[in-house]
DNA sequence: GCTTGACCTCAAGTGCTCTTGAATTCGTAG
DNA sequence: CTACGAATTCAAGAGCACTTGAGGTCAAGC
């Protein structure tokens, strides 16, 4: 199996060595071995890294999903937490989605306030509080 | 106008009390005046409130939002700026979309590891950053 | 062998959005 | 008029995800 080095893994990955550095100190990556001082990593880090990439989009924080990839490195799902995910994100998309519409709206609105305009007042009600996480 | 003390917009709004100063403080609401110490706020500020909700969930930062809200105290907003963050939320709903479908299909799949299953695989290709702004 | 430059460690700092705590000031009820 | 409770100010702290900086080390090239 190819090891890599952490430049290369930047590169290849996109991330920069110090959040490379910073995910192994959390837990979420783990380095192979050294070469002299430098880390060396299993090419299959870049995998896991998409899968954090993945996670974090999908609301975990890095501290949930250092939990999840668990002691043994594969994913230890827990397959109701992710439903429970998915539902959540689908709030947030409704909610983003009224966003976007909301946007399009008071950008070719013509009332003289947007405040005067009922379509934005509607929206505004629905505005609330967006289902927390970020995205 | 009725006049609300900070005690009463924290309640109809859901905001803690020391998150409108913060609020104030920033430049976002304003109050109308004091009675002895406290804060007094005009009714309208709740719509405003909605208002900078809306431009959370839209992924705009407190500092943009007092910037749009101006002298005047009327949103001044500018429609290109709209439109552009209109498109940003259209590509997060697209990301936020995959996501939600990649959790189901994992909760799902009886694959005996997720990275072996191809669809998971091909949503890690699509995991990458996602489209940056928060909610 | 010595220089070079990438990588290392560890501590501290950043940006954003708030929250908390201590000490103080009021208006209102009794 | 006094005591109470709610608001106030100001400074500091919190949580998250990183980044930056100073100072040290090591493999490789000349």
């Amino acid at each position: 199996m190819k090891t890599l080095d952490i430049a290369e893994v930047a590169q290849r990955s996109g991330l920069p060595a110090s959040t490379l550095r910073f995910y192994e100190e959390k837990g979420l990556i783990r380095s192979t071995g050294r070469h002299g001082l430098r880390r060396l990593f299993a090419e299959s880090v870049l995998e896991r890294l998409s899968l954090i990439a993945l996670g974090q989009g999908a609301g975990f924080t890095l501290e949930e999903m250092a939990e999840m990839f668990g002691a043994d490195g594969r994913p230890a799902i827990d397959r109701a937490r992710l439903l429970e995910q998915a539902d959540d994100l689908d709030k947030r998309i409704r909610h983003l989605v009224r966003m976007r519409d909301g946007l399009r709206h008071v950008a070719a609105c013509t009332a003289p306030s947007h405040l005067e305009c009922p379509t934005f007042r509607r929206l505004l009600r629905h505005a609330a509080r967006p289902p927390r996480g970020r995205s």
